[in-house]
DNA sequence: AATTCATATGAATGTTTGTTCATATGTTCA
DNA sequence: TGAACATATGAACAAACATTCATATGAATT
């Protein structure tokens, strides 16, 4: 760590005090990580187009169940998505709106260059 | 990988239809990862409050230099941020405001529970 | 009750990744 | 030109992670 510079530290006193909570940002990181993965990402853009069950999501991102129950597991654990059960099968959807929003910003990005 | 359920085929067909590239989607997931990590987070926190010189950000992260400039590399090479030059001292900032934009939907997401 | 279908989960494995340490590059100033 | 400062970068290592395989759970059907 280098020494601080006493005419840089009023900027980095001040930022320190703008920025949100360490506790906030570690929060986000995690979610972001979430979003950070192929996978996921794939299984969250077909949900956006309305529930599912696992097995066309298998079916539909052309992977084993299991890899794909992880990750629902991973995607359910930090509530991006939620379930319900109708018989034999788990219906997956979006948790709320705001997830939509997040991948559409993400989207949105990659699509603009 | 299951056998297809006829009566899902079309389901999945359509979703398919409507879903990003899977080209979009692998970019997309990239971005997210980029922003998916604590010190790059904290990095692009303290940058959208304006741009920041590397040894202010080591002091304000109280990490080491290599440590900080091993993310901001990473950061750089996904687009998200910028450098100059002042004499000896590299200035980083954000690339454009999308950046700024996404990192506040995140935290806005953590912040509203 | 037994079988089948749909999903979940634990352990193992190979890969990716963040930090550290050591060192290189590039800039200023004497 | 040489010393000092600011930053970048390569190699090494430990920790985190995604998939696979095997198996367990849970619901429907006979």
């Amino acid at each position: 760590m280098a020494d601080i510079h006493p005419e840089h530290a009023h900027i980095i006193e001040q930022t320190k005090a703008n920025m949100p909570s360490e506790e906030i940002l570690e929060k986000t990181a995690e979610v972001f990580k979430v979003f950070g993965d192929k996978t996921r990402i794939r299984i969250l853009a077909a949900l956006s187009e309305g529930e599912m069950c696992v097995c066309c999501l298998c079916d539909l991102l052309e992977m084993s169940q299991s890899a794909v129950s992880h990750q629902l597991s991973v995607l359910k654990a930090a509530r991006l998505i939620k379930s319900r059960r109708e018989g034999k099968q788990m219906y997956y959807s979006l948790d709320d709106a705001h997830i939509g929003a997040i991948l559409c910003t993400g989207i949105s990005h990659v699509e603009e260059d």
